[in-house]
DNA sequence: AAATCGAATTATGCATTCATAATTCAAATA
DNA sequence: TATTTGAATTATGAATGCATAATTCGATTT
């Protein structure tokens, strides 16, 4: 996907192509859902987005479909939809399942990412550190999601990019809900340092195992802190 | 989800809730694109869905956004829907992540299956082998399916099992398109003695490496006989 | 007063209709 | 004859309408 500057040039050709009503309800919905502006369990009203949205039932109904496939959504028969509740199953499902993905996408970002993509995260890694250190839990928090992302980009697989990205949405909710206490964060810190290491190695099955441990230990802290909505 | 037998008092209590008819009609098209009854990169008519299932538009075009969400199918904006092509490139990219699931789904079934339902992949197993010997490959194809379905599902992991599902079904058409040749049929068959003796030993990380290499040598079979759709 | 029944209301599932973008095809032009 | 233009046709995107299932809420009964 290009991500060049606009220019002039740009404008003109590509930018009419708006997206359709209902993916870009999906796209709203989801981040409503996954950041929490939509609680769990909570009733979704047709009505209520359609005024919200300024648009008829029949794209808001199409967005609802994809997201209940996307497990974001529970559809009920005749009942209407209601955000979908995180149990601690479906943490203890989910992790174990992104892990085994970013082991995957780690140890093919080990093969085919560029040094520079490389130094890339290092100095994402390292702004990380300072607002550990600063104690700065949000920066924090999206650093850390961007080192993960980048490495599951650097894998070059869109396929498993995409599969990661649906699955982590599912239970966003949870992952900032439960912040690590200061050991887990201590620990995660120094987890983070490894993955680094590997990826300047370029020790792909050291990565792996690394990041497997680091999604399970992640799971650990998420569920001493997590109960049930 | 319980599988009981229809017993009367089931049949009153139950089976009422038929299917809304876009979940009906994706389960369909699912199929049909899957099983190759549409061929990929053929235009997907709504008139003629519409005409061929006896429904309107809306329905059917919610199955639509459901499936172009899974990979199945590209939708154009007001240009309509096709089925999605098959590259190379998709088949490497799903590949290593079905690799990755299922040795996963391995090393969980190691520690969570029940004697009988190894011993029931035992059978199985067997089956197989003579379906083998028999060169029957229709068989053998839907008993090697059923194995490593039934290890998906020993895993216990729900949604490692709907991912699985759900990348399978994008490269179905490849996977039964490309057979094997007899030498990588035989090693196939090889490959699935040790699969069965890391079950049986309940050897999880054992099973989980010996999936993830049956995965990556399917692979490299199918490609040799994939031609660019 | 609590529980139950049922009419009224509301929400949902699907069909139909409308507006607009894409495509087709024949006529006009080079 | 090949190409281009544009009117007619067709298909899609989205709104509206209709039938029915679910829910609400007040009246009735115990």
């Amino acid at each position: 996907m290009p991500m060049e500057a606009n220019s002039t040039a740009d404008v003109m050709v590509v930018p009419i192509s708006r997206r359709s009503l209902h993916e870009e309800l999906a796209a709203r919905l989801r981040d409503m859902i996954v950041e929490g502006a939509l609680p769990a369990g909570r009733k979704v009203s047709e009505r209520e987005l359609c005024e919200r949205f300024g648009v008829s039932r029949t794209p808001l109904r199409e967005a609802l479909k994809v997201l209940a496939s996307e497990g974001l959504i529970n559809l009920n028969q005749n009942r209407g939809a209601t955000v979908a509740a995180l149990t601690r199953a479906d943490l203890e499902e989910v992790f174990p399942i992104m892990g085994a993905l970013e082991a995957l996408s780690g140890s093919l970002a080990c093969a085919r990412m560029s040094d520079a993509e490389i130094e890339a995260v290092a100095k994402l890694h390292d702004q990380m550190v300072e607002s550990f250190k600063a104690g700065d839990r949000p920066t924090y928090f999206k650093l850390n999601q961007a080192i993960h992302r980048a490495i599951l980009i650097g894998s070059g697989n869109e396929t498993l990019f995409a599969t990661h990205q649906m699955l982590a949405g599912r239970i966003h909710r949870a992952r900032y809900m439960a912040n690590d206490d200061s050991d887990r964060w201590r620990a995660a810190i120094e987890e983070h340092e490894h993955i680094l290491a590997a990826l300047q190695d370029r020790d792909g099955p050291r990565l792996a195992v690394i990041l497997s441990d680091h999604l399970r230990n992640k799971l650990a802290s998420v569920m001493r802190h997590f109960s049930e909505e």
